[in-house]
DNA sequence: CGTCACGTTGACTAATTTCAATAACGGTGG
DNA sequence: CCACCGTTATTGAAATTAGTCAACGTGACG
């Protein structure tokens, strides 16, 4: 579980930010690695505020330091869709790189901070520095292939399937972060589990408590600890 | 509805394609008008032929010159689930340009013809020229754009409502590039409708049927004419 | 201590899937 | 040209999933 002090949190979100090739160019770039690291503006926001709204023109790229952030698509009558969880390392705002304008709300949840790199100095950067031009595209091409796969989940799961596939994914990611895969905090309402889902609160709900009695994971609140994987796989995969 | 002589076709299509900086560069890049129009290499594939297939590497992108593909996931029970469908003018494979290894497959329908843009060529356009790299990246913010459009579609939506919504998207995608947005082909069988939209076959045939019983549509087999694109709209919007 | 948002659980309902039967279509070969 | 076959599409009835409505418990916070 994300735990520990700031600075060992600090070091570890860095070290994964997809956003590092703009803040420590020594990433990237051997031959500068004179250039200070840490160089790209942080903030910090209070839960449930909005980092940018649909709508809002774009002023920069923002890299998930601490916390999370929901990105939401408003519905025609009134309610919002979940459309993506982002957690520390995870980049925000590249769908609006074409446009200009945002097409979603990004908003913070658990103490959320980020780092913002200004769009004029990603344009600067991708325009000098092909390898930075390299390292957007494959970004806006990854989250373009987890985008298919959200949509397989979204449009060929149950809903035990499709929660089993989400543990498992969200474990996953915590991994690829130096975090356990196997015991983590969901950060999302169960509310907003369900429509990022599909599903209502009320089956996110039944489903978990249902996994729970068959002893594969074990929940309180958002913290959940995966206990039978492999159980959990076949879910995911078959029924 | 898609139709006229080959050579009108060609013309629109050309006109509204997304690869056309690359292939007459005049469009990005006056200065350079001198050279060659079509630059790219054409390729013909039969229906069901498959362009690429997951895990191939890529090697090009593709822009859809004539007839339509589906892009498709392979699902864990065998089948497979239709991720995309594509017309003339819209760009495949950018979703391989992170890890170079094609992650769905795109299968030709009614006819295909494809420009195929090897990748080096692609590259070496990029690195060189601004404005092209940021049409790139400008092609794929525009696509993760539509995958949220899509997962919104997928996770909120009744099945009147999604059927109704991707009959309008259709028309205007049409439009788009200069025919008639309440009369065209969808393309698709309705199974492949179906995994689309995240329903059973059985159930886009009773909607459209449905549809058409309140004089909304005209549907024989595959041609679609919109009548009532109002009652589409609010059925699209709100139920 | 009350209030409010969140979460759980139950009973009922509605939407969609599943299963099954039949009809239309399109291409192929006689 | 037509008969045949497999695929594609339509339609009905039953089964199932997930949604809706409602009650209640819990915890955080003023």
């Amino acid at each position: 579980m994300p735990q520990g002090t700031i600075e060992s949190t600090t070091h570890v979100a860095c070290a994964a930010c997809a956003l590092r090739p703009f803040c420590s160019p020594a990433a990237a770039l051997p031959d500068e690695s004179s250039l200070p690291m840490l160089a790209l503006q942080r903030r910090r926001l209070r839960n449930g505020q909005a980092l940018y709204t649909r709508g809002d023109s774009q002023s920069a790229l923002f890299a998930v330091r601490a916390g999370s952030f929901k990105s939401c698509a408003p519905l025609p009558g009134g309610r919002r869709q979940v459309l993506g969880f982002h957690i520390m390392g995870d980049v925000l705002g590249l769908d609006a790189l074409a446009s200009g304008v945002h097409r979603s709300d990004a908003v913070a949840l658990n103490g959320a901070e980020v780092c913002e790199l200004p769009l004029a100095r990603a344009e600067r950067s991708m325009e000098s520095r092909v390898a930075i031009a390299r390292h957007v595209r494959a970004l806006l091409s990854d989250q373009l292939a987890a985008a298919g796969e959200r949509m397989v989940a979204l449009g060929a799961m149950s809903a035990p399937q499709h929660l089993a596939c989400y543990l498992l994914e969200l474990g996953s990611r915590w991994e690829k972060r130096g975090y356990s895969p196997v015991e983590f905090d969901i950060g999302m309402s169960r509310k907003d589990l369900g429509s990022y889902l599909g599903l209502t609160f009320e089956t996110v709900s039944r489903v978990l408590t249902l996994f729970r009695e068959r002893g594969w994971i074990a929940v309180a609140g958002r913290k959940v600890r995966i206990i039978e994987r492999c159980a959990l796989q076949s879910q995911a995969t078959c029924a």
